[in-house]
DNA sequence: CCGCTGTTTCGATCACTGTCTATATAGGGA
DNA sequence: TCCCTATATAGACAGTGATCGAAACAGCGG
């Protein structure tokens, strides 16, 4: 399946390593390409396994953590892995060897869009 | 899809059928039961097809569409109809009918949050 | 150099999902 | 009534994906 490291995506090009994007749904049509771009992201996040390790790095101090600090979620430890490497090829995380342990943050440029997507029942809502 | 595949609900009871729902993700450690709402509904956008059928309705005058308006994209008709039965699963979409049409909405607890998130660029990064 | 711990990769299995064709259902005319 | 259009369902098939145990790889300390 894979031979090759983190860069390797079928339908998007390497350089547009699905970020935060997203053209506004409601504003008009998506387009082919804008559809798989989104639907990479949305992927990512539609397993509940992904989105407890997400929020659990997300919302440590320094939005960064250690695997050995996350791997509670009840499945073995390379399905861990094998989850984040997922949530990495998204473009959702960035990870860093330190020593012996490997670090995991929210990627910068997700963090803005993701927080105020998360928080965004005030604005919806009204509140 | 069949009727009972191992039962149609996964992990959630009738009422709570799939809504804007979302806690915060940054804000703290998602609960299992939480990350398993959250997924439904990112599962049902994580696919380009469904994607492009939800803006095209979200963005047709009234938050509305006849199938008859959006079924161009790719795919036969009977794969469109089943992409619009998920996003109906997923609470994303309500349908009715009138007359030979059927029309499909923004499920309407959708709306506020949806439209905010997709728009929230303007939030996230102060536009 | 060796062994220990933390993490990733490998290979297999099994369930799920997107797609199709064929068929069924619903409603509106002639 | 019979037929035509619009939409949904059924069944089959291939591709994808979640998961595991085992093995490989990477630092660290003795």
């Amino acid at each position: 399946m894979s031979k090759f490291k983190g860069a390797e995506r079928p339908v998007l090009d390497a350089e547009e390593v699905v970020v935060p994007c997203c053209p506004p749904l409601t504003a008009g049509e998506l387009t082919p390409r804008d559809a798989e771009r989104m639907a990479v992201m949305f992927k990512a996040l539609s397993d509940p396994v992904r989105l407890r390790l997400f929020s659990k790095i997300a919302s440590h101090p320094g939005g960064e953590a250690c695997v050995c600090d996350i791997q509670d979620v009840g499945v073995s430890q390379p399905t861990v892995s094998h989850h984040l490497k997922k949530l990495r090829e998204a473009g959702l995380l960035t990870s860093e060897r330190r020593g012996t342990w490997v670090y995991y943050q929210v990627a910068p440029s997700v963090v803005a869009a993701m927080s105020a997507m998360l928080d965004l029942r005030s604005v919806a809502e009204g509140r």
